[in-house]
DNA sequence: AATGAATGAGGTTTCATTCAT
DNA sequence: CATGAATGAAACCTCATTCAT
């Protein structure tokens, strides 16, 4: 919803715009975040903000749409269809992870957004974003059983729930101060999130996933998952 | 963190004065929250607010800390040092959920808080509060598996992550509007959150939750956990 | 006094600047009118705005000489010298009343400008149009005298202003939004104003000026002025 | 419509920011007042004002509603009843210009109001002054017809409409730059409106009025009004 | 001559905090 | 200890005007 003007405007300066409105919603929440201080971030005046948007939960809004959508892209994008759930997962996983690390304003929009305060996304935007990866993973879930590749009695959506509840915690936990903490206490990570106890952390859980996706083994076979430490 | 003051006043005053602010910060969010409506609220003058609290914010801090200690109580105060991880579990959750229903604005409260944005808990709170909850986790994991309960090639702090995961995402899926919508698009609960269904999802989660932690299956036995639905 | 570039371009965008400038103008006050609104009201770029008119107060005193311009124009133009001060008097309510239902904006302009406020015609403006009036009625007047029409008794001075206050006032009755109500008030116009009551009201306005205008009625004489209702 | 607080406060305090309001917006229009120059005219916070008042328009509302109530109150608050109408008439007139010369804010509010434009007075407040006082003048034509000391051919509605109508213009000539303009113009007044013309004028206004409300004179007796200058 | 993006001063309103009573 | 009026720094948003295209 932005206005007119603002496609009319140099893509630089757009970018610039919404780099800053991102920025700064991300850092400070919606409500601490100041119109005029954004438009000097941005280069702009801040009369040209209101030639842009018409407010400044319009431009919030728009700001969160495109972090959602770039979030999407960046991880549903380079999906191959016919991975099957095991390779999909891990991929989601991983490329949800590279993402934050490089976007971690758009995951803490996203964070903002879903708390219960006043910073609330629009109600249809939250049943989209869901609604999209909900089906996805559900129907993930559901070929890897009609395949044999995932264990029969899993209930499906509920599995789906648990994918998507990992993943975003995940995630949150690069991002959010609280949740670094909370990872860091549970993970046991004396020196901070690191490249490296990260990357480990990764595989582990993915593995962990894995394994609750796995049919009941077969008394012959080992193991699959490794005990690490 | 009160001022020496608020402890002479009447307990009845105390409590609305806590009451209130503690609905207000969850349902607005800190910067929203407007002391001089929060005063009217409680029946007290806006002045009697500074007299009792250092500040805004000292006064944010303490709701909150109250609101965790009430929350631990109500989850861990019921708990029998005695039970396995299994029943341990299931209690949790189940108290988890009756107190997030009883007071969600407690949850809410901690959503708010763990946000990325300025909302944020002091670093000392967010430690304190997940440092507790890992270590009894982590423990139970531990002792699960001495007694051969638990699965051994489980990782203990993984898994004591997986289940507070879990069990956070769940708790603010009956709280955050973005998190009500979102359950409600995995579980496919067209008539929103229910009693019903609630009940329904609690068990089964529960249930998955309890699949990960028991050691592999004797084929010969039968699977533990009915496919619902 | 517009920019030489306004009488370049095509009349009928000059009028639809015009129309505009005076419909806003007239409803909202000059400083709630804002050029850029009007700009698209009218269907020119705002910039063209300042490349017609020097300013938004040049404009608007344009538009207001230009209101006065017409109403005098519709009012004194029909206008037979020839006929006596009663034809006369008839004639300019008749013709004020018609211009004010087809042009309220013009007359809402002057009610505007001739407020105490900020909102001021330019003085010059203001004696030239009022003394172009007052010439007229007083020379009817002394005229009407001179030909024992009227009652040699009157102030011609004070005559002329009675028939002017009573003509403003009537307009503006027809305008204002609170001079409507007033006219209803007194006149018990309970359906408000309509084009039947209004050409009544009218009709007596006028006889009553008329009877004021008479020299003493000769005894024998049946009065003039029917008492209507 | 002020808030509780504003009558809590010194009733000289009060009265600044009143005094200061009614000056201002009489002086300036709604639109051209600052709150945070009023505030300062009035010394008092900008903050305050809005302890006192709702908005900058309630505290206009009120303002228009207290000026219109002290003129009533300096016009009828001295009229005897048992005065006629004649005698009433002249006591209005002569109440009227007074307070206006002394408190020329109050009618220039009163006449910003009735404008057309956008500072309108609110409906109900219009109604309401303006009934009261044509309820009020059509008695007194109606008991003065009753006592044969009114024309009886006289409308009553239409005779106390003229007498208010004249009034009006007759006060806002005193106050309105363009109708002071408009004033001079009509009685050649070349040294402006003083002291003693101004006299003059309203002396032979009323007398006016009288002789169009005095009944058809008996050709015996000598006209009542001598032609002034 | 036409356009409309850019500008930034200025306006209303909010609100945490203080302090005199 | 309670009270609530006072304060003024921000914050959002508007808008007349300019100017590069």
């Amino acid at each position: 919803m932005p206005k007119e003007t603002f496609n009319l405007i140099p893509e630089e300066k757009q970018e610039r715009v919404l780099q800053e409105a991102t920025r700064l919603f991300a850092g400070l929440g919606f409500a601490q975040t100041d119109m005029a201080r954004l438009a000097k971030a941005a280069g702009v005046a801040k009369g040209s903000l209101y030639n842009y948007f018409e407010s400044k939960e319009d431009l919030y809004h728009h700001v969160c749409r495109r972090a959602l959508e770039a979030s999407r892209a960046a991880v549903y994008g380079g999906l191959d269809p016919a991975w099957d759930i095991y390779r999909q997962v891990e991929h989601i996983f991983r490329a949800g992870v590279r993402f934050a690390l490089e976007n971690p304003d758009y995951i803490a929009l996203y964070a903002n957004g879903t708390t219960a305060g006043a910073e609330r996304l629009p109600a249809d935007l939250s049943r989209e974003v869901e609604r999209h990866t909900a089906g996805h993973l559900k129907d993930l879930v559901r070929r890897g059983q009609a395949a044999g590749l995932v264990n029969p009695a899993l209930d499906v959506n509920l599995t789906a729930f648990l994918i998507n509840t990992v993943y975003i915690m995940f995630l949150l936990s690069l991002v959010s101060p609280h949740f670094r903490i909370r990872l860091q206490e549970y993970l046991e990570l004396a020196d901070g999130i690191t490249g490296q106890n990260l990357e480990e952390s990764l595989e582990r859980t993915v593995a962990l996933i894995h394994n609750v996706l796995r049919p009941p083994q077969d008394p012959g076979e080992a193991p699959r998952q490794e005990n690490g430490k």
